[in-house]
DNA sequence: TATGTGTTCTTTTTT
DNA sequence: AGAACACATA
């Protein structure tokens, strides 16, 4: 046996990893090592049981978990080892692609994004004329009841169907457009993987006899469909090993329902459950702060984190005036701490609750010429330029995708306007056909009002060019694209010099993916490619090495840093305004959880009393999240330092550009990096006899020398003195936060 | 039909 | 701030 496997593990531990038989289930907290266990097990049911990779399934919850997984794996099993490790919509897509047939599909679908998908709506209310309610409120419903595994006749069936007859009906109708288009939405992906396999025993028994072990990261943020899908894939063998911690859940609004882990021992009654309470990752004060904020939380099963690790620095609280001044805090600890303290870029993340919160500090590390990658919120292929060439690509792929087909169709304009679109879907509709179908019968009818008959034939036929080389490299159908389309020449129409240009390149740079793409992946069809850009997203990393990461706090789930900056953390932000509206909180409580126990060493909470969002300056409070951190007791676990008084603050703005004493020269830049670094050089607290300063008496400062103090104004902590220095003359300090002491 | 201009609305988190 | 939409004009 392999006892490399075993090393590294605490005793209870190792017994987790040995348990390999049977349901399991890990209800641990954060850095306790679950993630550790679950890949440790696979290792030893790899090397030390023989199981072949093939029969082992490992399901995490983010693409950036799937990578870091396959890569501690390839660590320990070396690369060629067969284990499936993927998300729970690429594994359904996986299976569906195989059998796309048996439910009505062509293994060439179209996978809807959300935008597709809010298009599709939208066509269908305005065909049927509704206007009592939203499109949002419906999507979200039925999307909703698809998460709990409700199919569109099922929903019709069911108490909320019966109640509700034109959602139900809207329901059908956006199936049907999915199904005309060869299309799947997300939450498709699991609801038709499950009917596949729950309605074709033949094809479950497969899958159900292949994957003797099956584990699943973050089971907390499963929803009922997932689970469904895992309890039946797990059904022959029952080796189902699942780990989660219900203070992690953070994914409610998506459906998870945290029952599924908190049941777990009740729906396999044979189940083992292990707890883990030790936390190697943090120091002890990042473990208290954690351990003081989600106490607050009142739907929750009791259990506190146990630091393992036994020394380190304070939680520091970063104060600013506004955004602008929380970046350049942040820069300026970055600096330090890579100066003085040997810290490495890829130590850092800074992590924000709303992606956009994350746009200023972007902006100012550029500046500083820190190298830095962004996860989460708006990604490279969200771009329209983008967007529009995979619009191209997707009808090649799949002639039918009805929402390519509208995005591409006047774009680069070529004079197909809504009247040419509105007489095409009329044949669509009316047959029974995708539009592309419905635009060559078109571009064959002579119908007088039907004007756009040229661009129509015109049309069909660059597309009919580009369909012919479906099965050349990638790169080259971009190209091709961008050639008959003159699609060059459209981005220099509408924006100014600069801007086409970027987009310009932007495009390359897919270009470019596309190629790698197809060196690096053995499926390197143009179905599989259109598939990775939108199922698993890759952000356009400036480098992979070497950067520090700014990141929302969903994106880094399951990851850890030496270094976190949580910043923006106020209320109506951190926790959001609608959380607070709607009063759910504690989902909020528990993102922030995660982000605190993101960091090892280092920790640092900051707020902006203003901050520019939604094109105007906005006032917040610190969150509350801040003061639960370090609520009874704590004070010693967390300082704070900097800033001055929100009210304050509130009746003294100025200008934005001096707001952080710098306008754009990097002499400026420094001068200020400089500064702020001698403050956050020094322990925050250096003295606590505040009392003992009084007028007359004799200091010595760390760095002016010796003084006389002649005036003590202000009350406790803002005890201010006064002091005169023979040779520099008078100067005032915070009696609390200056480095002198008594003579 | 394209294009310009003005208006209103929406602002979380991910697959 | 930015998108998405609506309406008027070329
Ligand atoms: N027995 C151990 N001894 C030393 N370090 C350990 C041990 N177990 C885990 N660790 C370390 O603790 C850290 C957290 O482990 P891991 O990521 O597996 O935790 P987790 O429970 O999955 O965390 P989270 O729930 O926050 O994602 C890792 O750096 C890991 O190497």
């Amino acid at each position: 046996m392999d006892q490399d496997i075993f090393s590294g593990l605490s005793p209870i531990q190792k017994e987790i990893v040995m348990c390999t038989e049977g349901p399991v289930l890990v209800l641990a907290g954060a850095g306790s090592g679950k993630t550790r266990v679950l890949t440790h097990r696979i290792a030893h049911l790899v090397q030390n049981l023989r199981v072949p990779g093939y029969n082992i399934l490992a399901i995490t919850f983010t693409n950036k978990a799937t990578n870091e997984m396959v890569e501690r794996l390839e660590k320990m099993l070396g690369p060629d080892n067969s284990v499936w490790v993927y998300t729970f919509h690429k594994f359904c897509s996986i299976i569906l692609r195989k059998h796309a047939e048996k439910i009505g599909f062509k293994a060439g679908f179209s996978i809807y994004d959300d935008d597709d998908s809010k298009k599709l709506f939208k066509r269908i209310f305005k065909n049927q004329g509704i206007d009592y309610l939203t499109e949002d409120e419906v999507r979200n419903e039925i999307s909703n009841a698809k998460q709990k595994g409700l199919t569109a006749e099922r929903y019709t069936a069911s108490i909320d169907g019966i109640n509700n007859p034109e959602k139900a009906d809207l329901f059908r109708k956006y199936q049907e457009g999915l199904l005309q288009a060869n299309a799947m939405d997300y939450d498709d992906l699991l609801v038709n993987a499950f009917e596949l396999l729950n309605n074709n025993p033949d094809i479950a028994e497969y899958y159900k006899n292949k994957f003797k072990y099956i584990h699943v990261d973050e089971f907390q943020d499963t929803n009922k469909i997932q689970n469904d899908i895992t309890k039946l894939i797990a059904e022959k063998w029952k080796n189902l090993f699942v780990v989660g911690d219900d203070d992690q859940c953070i994914y409610k609004w998506r459906g998870a329902e945290i029952e599924n882990i908190l049941c777990f021992d009740q729906v396999y009654k044979e189940a083992k459950t292990f707890k883990l309470q030790e936390n190697y990752r943090s120091t002890p004060n990042i473990i208290t702060s954690a351990n003081n904020l989600i106490k607050n939380n009142s739907e929750r099963h009791e259990k506190e984190l146990v630091a393992q690790r036994n020394s380190g620095v304070r939680v520091e609280y970063l104060n600013s005036f506004n955004d602008l001044q929380e970046a350049q805090q942040i820069t300026s600890i970055i600096y330090s701490l890579k100066y003085n303290n040997n810290y490495q870029n890829s130590d850092f993340a800074i992590l924000v609750r709303e992606a956009i919160a994350g746009n200023a500090i972007e902006n100012r590390i550029r500046e500083a010429g820190i190298s830095y990658r962004v996860l989460g919120g708006y990604k490279f292929y969200e771009r329209k330029e983008i967007l529009d060439v995979l619009a191209y690509l997707r009808l090649v792929s799949n002639p039918e995708d009805n929402a390519a087909f509208l995005r591409v169709v006047n774009y680069p304009k070529r004079g197909m306007g809504g009247a040419a679109v509105d007489f095409i879907s009329g044949i669509s509709t009316e047959k029974g056909i995708s539009l592309f179908e419905a635009a060559c019968i078109a571009a064959d009818l002579d119908e007088v009002k039907f004007r756009a008959k040229a661009q129509t034939i015109e049309f069909v036929e660059l597309m009919r060019k580009l369909i012919s080389k479906k099965n050349t490299a990638i790169e080259c159908i971009i190209r091709y694209i961008l050639e008959l389309t003159c699609f060059k020449e459209e981005l220099e129409k509408g924006q100014t010099k600069e801007e086409a240009e970027t987009r310009y390149e932007n495009i390359l740079f897919f270009e470019k993916q596309a190629k790698q793409f197809q060196l690096k992946n053995k499926d390197s069809s143009l179905d599989a490619f259109i598939e990775s850009v939108t199922l698993a997203p890759e952000t356009k990393e400036i480098e992979s090495e070497g950067c520090i990461t700014i990141s929302t706090v969903h994106a880094v789930k399951g990851l850890e840093f030496p270094v976190v900056f949580v910043a923006a953390c106020e209320e109506g932000v951190f926790p959001s305004q609608q959380s607070i509206n709607k009063e759910e909180v504690e989902e909020e409580r528990r993102v922030m959880y995660v982000a605190i126990t993101r960091a090892k060493d280092r920790l640092y909470v900051s707020n902006a009393n203003r901050r520019f969002r939604y094109g105007k300056d906005e006032f917040h409070y610190p969150s509350r999240f801040i003061s639960e951190m370090k609520a009874d007791g704590s004070r010693q676990a967390f300082s704070e330092f900097g800033g001055r008084k929100f009210e304050e603050e509130r009746i003294s703005f100025s200008d934005r550009e001096d707001d952080y004493g710098y306008n754009g020269s990097v002499e400026k830049a420094n001068e200020c990096v400089n500064a702020i670094k001698q403050i956050i050089h020094a322990p925050s607290v250096y003295n606590e006899s505040i009392e003992d300063y009084k007028t007359g008496k004799r200091i010595k400062h760390s760095r002016y020398g010796e003084g006389v103090i002649i005036l003590i104004t202000g009350e406790e902590d803002d005890k201010v003195a006064t002091v005169e220095f023979p040779d520099l003359g008078i100067k005032k300090f915070v009696i609390k936060n200056t480095p002198m002491t008594l003579l």
